[in-house]
DNA sequence: CTGTATCAATAAATCAGACAAATACAAATC
DNA sequence: GATTTGTATTTGTCTGATTTATTGATACAG
């Protein structure tokens, strides 16, 4: 288990709130309804101390307690980015961070390629081993925790921790691909081929293969998502 | 103005501790002196939830509120990285944020090569003129306020929210150069040129020169401040 | 009519004290 | 030695009162 099996008052208020506004629920401008909302004032304050500090609200004195524009929010803070996905712009979110991956993880492959220790060229194999061997549409889930770990080791193993901060984008730009049902009954082979690719060029230091294989990568799975989604959207 | 001259007791408690965790005047592990620390339980408890909501500390009943490992820190939250560069690591973060700006800026540059408005444009080469003319180093902070601008007009126009929200990244090793005396006295001629460079590519939507220009400029920028570091640390 | 000072209403900010609940640690029990 | 039980501790939650800043209206002066 990650953690404990009591969710507090505090989580849930700030999970309900929070959700409430970056969904789109609450309009920004509007003041936040303060009341009845199970749990008592202590609760509620700390609750919007914490969307405050998210930039999703601003408490005035003689105003109350308002939504700020989309454009105060900590967008890629790893709450409002998974509360963003139950929301109605869906498809931005993935362009967004498509973009942002499409920035990251090439240049974070490449540093991998002269950082990574021999632990993690293992976990990185260990992970293609596992994608390879869970390709069909029935092991879905599986597939998804293998893709998951690589990308997410791959950040790590570039050193930097400011990749590593951004590995909630990145992944769940790959978890809401098959949440939202945008996956392909079988995983493209080319994509696991692209994958061994970078680790076998993180493996022998050539950094600029690894970079433009990921960047291959970032970009296939780009496509993938626009293909599935132009029929709904 | 941007905000109100007087700042709650929240706020300073949030900034006091904030910093000195993340300074490591507080070590990793550590419970938090929750008392002798002016303000009652209530201000006490909405600053630790903050903290708690950027990751650096974890309250937990019959534990106290410990501080919780570097690797746990929002450390592209705008405070986190503005606290850190009141620590020991100074240098390490112009290295990790210097990697992240290679990352992101050069692909903000392609991005906005082909969504820049005509406002942007215009912004972006009133930016270069007052960089331009304040190149001395009597004008060290003019200067500063103009490369600031630029750098983030142009994340703004790449149109990606994501990219704009790692701003502050970006702006915090601009500032942090100037005021750690990072600077040579006359700002160079060549940085100059690259950034009319950037602009004139995205004028004409050039978008692998844009990025190919504000590679450069960011290569250079990190190289000047390895070279003005080498002595001190 | 314009700008300025005063004032009351209001909502957050702060304080204070109490009780509830979980849990680490130790002691007692089997 | 393993398991249960107890207890002290620390955060979680609740509630009431008081203080402070700020808005908007109102009155006043230029």
């Amino acid at each position: 288990m990650t953690s404990s099996k009591h969710i507090s008052l505090h989580e849930r208020s700030v999970e309900i709130l929070g959700r409430q506004i970056v969904s789109g629920k609450i309009s920004p401008g509007s003041a936040l309804d303060t009341e009845h909302l199970g749990g008592s004032r202590s609760v509620l304050r700390e609750s919007i101390r914490v969307l405050e500090s998210l930039g999703l609200v601003k408490a005035q004195r003689k105003v109350g307690t308002v939504v700020l524009p989309e454009s105060e929010w900590n967008i890629l803070d790893p709450r409002v980015i998974s509360w963003r996905f139950s929301g109605q712009d869906k498809m931005r979110q993935f362009r967004y961070l498509s973009e942002l991956r499409l920035a990251i993880e090439p240049v974070a492959a490449k540093l991998a390629s002269s950082r990574a220790t021999p632990e993690q060229h293992g976990a990185l194999t260990a992970a293609i081993v596992g994608m390879a061997s869970t390709q069909r549409l029935a092991n879905r889930e599986e597939y998804l925790s293998h893709d998951r770990d690589f990308h997410r080791i791959l950040l790590e193993a570039s050193g930097n921790p400011a990749f590593l901060a951004l590995s909630t984008a990145v992944l769940e730009v790959l978890s809401g691909r098959t949440t939202h049902e945008l996956m392909p009954s079988v995983a493209n082979p080319e994509a696991i081929r692209l994958h061994e690719l970078v680790v076998s060029c993180v493996r022998r230091g050539d950094g600029d293969g690894a970079e433009q294989a990921m960047r291959s990568i970032v970009v296939e799975t780009d496509h993938a998502i626009q293909d599935q989604m132009q029929p709904s959207d």
